[in-house]
This record gives structure tokens, C-alpha cells and sequence, in this order.
DNA sequence: AGAATAGTGTCTTTTAGACACTATAGT
DNA sequence: ACTATAGTGTCTAAAAGACACTATTCT
């Protein structure tokens, strides 16, 4: 990958005289402990809410997946899925492969959001955390429990802000699943990471995770405006109604519909589909524009 | 940090019937080998041209720390600065402490890139790199060359798109100091980290370096339009035009002098002092705004 | 006076939001 | 006919860019 020929022919000698080959072969790793690396997942869809009252347009619910401890630490607590890396893997690759244990999907958009590193954040040994944003689209959200996990299930997200004074901010994320309600306020400087944070409510989030799925919200949000990150959570075949009622969800604000419009045009292509049944006008079908030369 | 009283009062029992205390007194660190994990860092900094040609204007150059690599591997390239994370720091700490003693300078601003887990992106061992990028003010800039690397210069760097084909993207870095040149050519897909680079020029670039430069140039311009990152580049007073210059060398486009000054505004606070024996109108000078609300 | 930059006013273009208006399947 | 959503046209407000014009100091 690297081409450094033109530097180091292998035969480049240094200050004790030996070649890289030499060096390479007496190497003896660091005085440091090393700390153990996991990557965790903040799994982003969108779902039907059920309430399929007669022809109404059914609301669109923003979930996370979380799973349920079934060992210390943090046990019987919510937790991010996730996984430790292994030695022939990237953290990336290792996002996939929890990805896939967890919910059998693959070939889903990944991004990876921030590296946590303090010290203490796992109560066992030096853990450091890798955390990624993976975005399913909702056809696709079957759990399958994964081996070390007794419970797994898809919580209502949402995350607001409470106060700023100056460059401080306060937000609140709020998960909800059935009668359980997982709370954490977390505070942050303005483009800086989120710091404290504490947890409240009928549940409790493990480790840092609450951190961790703030970063998530904000990363979310942030690129919806600029980039086409809203039809990774889009089916196939969708409607600019559906779309919009993402983008919606996503950013907790309600969007003009024409302006809009305007907007999502050049992200998507045409169908000569529509909707039917829906007891109203039908709904022209979209889907990806595939060569979108933003 | 984390309230886990609810859930976990301590007496808690897993599988085999063990409290966490107990757990953890008897925990043993996992069964996969660990990475070492390093801080690696791009300090940006705008210097002036040596030019003074009379009354013009000064020229400004970008420029990032590299530190020539006095052992194996890559002995000889040229390298970011950065070292491995020690048990008990952050990786963030770990950065401010590389860059404290790679420049002498510390509270500046730092924020974490991204990243790079390729098992085999440093021969030696496995060794993760957490990126970091740093902002100084040139008069914060003398070099005090570290430890273990024996040379460490300034250089100007240019960070350019080349091609374009769909979603597929070309791009060049270019970095010179005084004789030595170091190129490469990088490709990502757009929304992705960059990939494949490869690395040509009279000096060459150690590890994947060059993808870490790439990533730093990526965010730094992404965030000048819609952040007060440049102000960090600053000097405690300056002119409206030098922070104008600021941004076009980063953004290595020119701007529009009337709309830059409007949106500039509410960035910075007017002092009442002014420039003088410029050889031309003397400019007001400026400081940042402290309570931007924003 | 002339060079060179500092700084402002205003016109135009583009973009975002407001909002009314038309269109259409299903019951 | 009525409900509920689909989709468009147009006006307005705000932001971005173009550009001319004035202002000021130093040589």
C-alpha cells in the first residue's frame, strides 16, 4: 500500500547498524500495556409506528438497538451492541461482523464516529472503544439474539436539547421499549465531545454508551442536511412523503413540503410506480439516484 | 460518571452466581492478543511568505509539523508527529503530551479524526492510530525537535482534488519544505475514508500518513464554513483580511471581500487599536469573540 | 500624486420558507 | 361528496455573490 522504495531500498541501517529486516525480526513490543479495543454500534431505523388508524398516514418512529447484559459488568443494564476486535481485523470489519450476529443484515452503511479512551470507562481492564453508526432500513430489522447477550430489542430514541449558557449545552436522550425508559442528560461544550452524563429512569445504560449514542445523534444530524445518509434508512422503493417523515423524525422538526421537494430531487430517480390502497391520492415511487454527480 | 445504582446494587449475581466485585476481582483480560494504540497528530499552522516586497500584503502559507524518522521502520521518511498511549492517559492526552513536546505549545485546540486500524499498518506489531488534528497560531510556531526523531521542519502543504469519476474521487497531497518533496495520490469514495495512497517525491512519507494528512484536510475545511475553527489559527489580534487570508488558503479558493466580512462578523469583536507603517490604510484590528452565541 | 489595502453600499442571484391552490384514489 | 394525502406555482425573506465606490496611510 505504502511505497516507500525510494527512502528504505532495505538496506537503509540504523543507529545499532541494522537493516529493517533485522530490526523487524528482533522487535520486541513497547514497555506500555497494551488496553483492548471493542467497536460499538449505535444501529439507527426507522419504523411504522402501530397505529394504522383507518387511511391516516402512519407516523414514523426513529429506534436504536440495544441489548440487554447478561453479564458483569453492567449486568442486566442496556448496552450498544459490540464486540472486541481481533487480531486480523479492522474495527471497522468488526462492526460488520456484530452487525451481522446481531441483526443478520450485511452490506449496510458504516461510519465510525469517535474513539473513547479513558481509562477507567471499563470496570474490568483498559477497554477502548471504536464506535460506529450503522443505518438499516426498516424492512430489514428482524433480531436475532446474539450469544453472549440474553435479550435484544429496538428502543425509541430521542435526544433534544435542555440548555445553553454560552458555550455549554445540556441535552437529554430519551430511550423508550414497552414499560422500560432509559434517561441520560449529558453535558458538552460547544464542537467538543460530550463529557458527563447521567443515567435515570426505569433501566440503566452501560458503560459510557450514553456518550456514545449522543455522538451518534449529532453525526446523524449533522450530515442529513449535506449528504444522501437519509436513503441508507429508506427502503428500496419509497415515496418523498416517506422521506420526508425520515428526515423529520431524524431532526425532530417539522419541514416544509415544497421546499423540501426541491431539495431531496437530485438525491433520488424516479419510478413509473405508486402507491395503491392507501385510501387517498396515490403516492409516486422513488428509489436511489445511483449516479448522483453532487 | 455513570449512576448504575438502580440496576446493579451491588449485589447482583451472574450465571455462576458471582457479584461484580467479585467478578472483577477474579476477571482475566481476554483471549485475542491486543493492539498497541498510538496518538498520531496533523498540526496545522498559517506562516507567512517570505516575501515582504514593499508594501504588499504578506502571503500565506499552510503548513503541517512532519518529523524525519531516525529508526526502523520507515527510517528516514518523514512521519506525523505522535506517540503510543500510556495506561493511564486518554488518547486526547496522549496527543497533547506528543504535541507539548514536539512544540512547547499547549491549550490549543485538538480534536480527534478518526481512526486507523489496519492490522498491518505498521510492520512492527499491531498498532492502532487515533488521529488528532491541532490548530496553532504561527507565532506559537518554533520547533524543539523530540527524543527520538532527529529533524523536524514546517511544511507547506496543498491538498487538491485531481478527478473525478461518479462517486469515485482522485486526489493529491503536496508537501515541500525547502528542497524535500513528498506526494501522494489518494482515492476515496465519496462520504468514505480515504484508501489506496501512493507516495512519490524526493522525500518519502512513513506508514499511512498521508491518508491521515488527507482526513485532517477533509475536516478542517468541511468545519471553517460552519464553526470558528479558523479563529484558532489566529494570533490574539489580527485584521479582518488576514482572517480572510486564513480561510483562502485553507479553502485554497479566493473569497468575496464584502459577503466574507458580513458572515465574519459575528465571529470576532472589535478592538479600537489598528495596524500601522503597513505603507497603506491601516486595518482595525480584531479579536475573537469570547461569548459567541451562536 | 500614486500605490496599496480597508471598508461600505447596493444590486443581482440564489436559496429557503410560507402558503394557497389543484389533483386524485378510496370509501 | 368527502377525506386525506400528493404535488405544484408563486410570493416573500434571507443569504451569497458581484462590483463599484469611498477612505486612508505611507512613500
Amino acid at each position: 500500500m505504502m511505497d516507500k522504495s525510494q527512502e528504505t531500498p532495505g538496506s537503509l541501517r540504523d543507529k545499532k547498524g541494522l537493516t529493517e529486516e533485522q530490526f523487524l525480526a528482533s522487535y520486541k513490543p513497547g514497555d506500555y500495556e497494551r488496553p483492548s479495543v471493542a467497536s460499538d454500534m449505535v444501529i439507527f431505523t426507522v419504523t411504522d409506528a402501530e397505529e394504522e388508524n383507518y387511511r391516516k398516514l402512519a407516523k414514523k418512529e426513529l429506534r436504536i438497538l440495544l441489548i440487554r447484559r447478561g453479564g458483569h459488568p453492567y449486568l442486566g443494564c442496556w448496552a450498544l451492541p459490540g464486540g472486541f476486535v481481533r487480531p486480523t481485523e479492522t474495527t471497522e470489519q468488526a462492526a460488520a461482523r456484530e452487525l451481522r450476529e446481531e441483526t443478520g443484515v450485511s452490506e449496510v452503511y458504516l461510519e465510525q464516529l469517535y474513539t473513547f479512551s479513558e481509562p477507567d470507562r471499563d470496570p474490568r481492564t483498559r477497554v477502548m472503544s471504536c464506535s460506529y453508526m450503522a443505518l438499516i432500513d426498516s424492512s430489514l430489522v428482524q433480531v436475532r439474539a446474539g450469544d453472549d447477550a440474553d435479550e435484544a430489542a429496538w428502543f425509541q430514541a430521542s435526544f433534544r436539547q435542555k440548555e445553553q449558557n454560552g458555550r455549554w449545552e445540556l441535552w437529554e436522550l430519551i430511550l423508550s421499549h414497552e414499560e422500560i425508559l432509559l434517561q441520560a442528560h449529558l453535558e458538552k461544550e460547544t464542537g467538543r465531545p460530550f463529557t458527563e452524563s447521567t443515567i435515570s429512569g426505569s433501566g440503566s445504560l452501560a458503560f459510557d454508551h450514553a456518550r456514545i449514542i449522543a455522538c451518534a445523534f449529532e453525526r446523524l444530524r449533522g450530515k442529513l442536511n449535506y449528504t444522501d445518509l437519509a436513503l441508507h434508512l429508506m427502503p428500496e422503493y419509497f415515496t418523498l412523503t416517506q422521506l420526508q417523515q425520515v428526515y423529520e423524525i431524524v431532526l425532530d422538526k417539522e419541514l416544509p413540503a415544497a421546499a423540501f421537494r426541491r431539495k431531496a430531487a437530485p438525491l433520488v430517480a424516479e419510478t413509473e410506480n405508486y402507491t395503491e390502497n392507501e385510501g387517498h391520492r396515490p403516492s409516486r415511487l422513488y428509489r436511489k439516484n445511483q449516479e448522483d454527480t453532487d
